[in-house]
DNA sequence: GTGTCATCATTGATACATCAATCAGATTTG
DNA sequence: CAAATCTGATTGATGTATCAATGATGACAC
């Protein structure tokens, strides 16, 4: 891991381009295989599975952000959508007023029980059953390499 | 490699978690290194290159977009965005009065020839350096394999 | 208690991706 | 050649991501 001497080579190129182009296909169909299974865009999927592991289907607007690892105005903007399309409700905070309490509601709940088991299908059949276990291992070590990178 | 018997297990759930956010979080450090480096985006950046690399710094949009494997409408908008910016000129095409000829401009091939080099750094920095040369390997194996898969 | 500052959340602007629709000009077919 | 069809490219609509700005409230110092 000779770092910062020679330049990137033609080969470690190649493989950030595969990383890229590999992973951006795989979204894709997951997206696609999840729109059609339940209406529901990645994105959405996303809060419902934060909102539907918080305390009482409910949590603030900001702890959800925190948890979800989303700006805030991000946040605001998709909850703002999924609102107009009933899968969630805003509702006032009781102890600081000028908090917002994002709740699930029954239609957002439907959606993703909907969603859960062929989402976790999709996921296994384009991108688990490619791997062997030593792979699995190894992407697993990779990933565990480039996070720890990240954050030196 | 046990397929479409087992459901999907947690480990590789998180895997796959980690496989999306690493990722998302590497284009982002190196999006943002390239727009302070050229000011450009990589959606910027990727049709320079692709026009860069075309016989007389130009292309049929067509073309273009199959060698970018990206939707024609994909294409158009974005250069319509990166005409407004003078980093392309669309020009008529001469043997197909449909067809647009795509002309990089000097603005481009200067925004180009700024980006290159650090974005080359940057991805070794931030990507290929946290890797050993075995967890190299590793991945392009595992990539070829998930291509393979997806292209089944 | 009032002024200052921080925080919660939203909003607007811009860029981007995707889909469906459109339109002009080529190509095919009878 | 005329009608039907196909193709190259653009456009508009919608959803999404990011950034800067805003407004309202809370917290703290004095």
């Amino acid at each position: 891991m000779v770092v910062g001497r020679r330049r990137l080579s033609v080969g470690e190129l190649g493989v950030w381009r595969g990383l890229v182009d590999t992973t951006d296909e795989l979204r894709r169909r997951l997206s696609v295989q999840l729109a059609e299974d339940s209406g529901l865009s990645p994105a959405d999927y996303r809060v419902l599975l934060a909102l539907s592991e918080a305390e009482g289907k409910r949590s603030r607007s900001s702890r959800l952000a925190e948890q979800m690892e989303w700006e805030r105005s991000r946040l605001s903007h998709q909850l703002g959508r999924m609102e107009k399309r009933g899968l969630i409700r805003r509702e006032d905070c009781a102890t600081d007023s000028r908090g917002a309490e994002v709740v699930l509601s029954e239609e957002g709940a439907d959606a993703f029980r909907r969603a859960t088991a062929p989402h976790a299908k999709a996921i296994k059949k384009h991108f688990a059953d490619a791997l062997t276990p030593a792979q699995f291992d190894a992407l697993e070590d990779i990933l565990q390499s480039l996070e720890r990178h990240l954050r030196r």
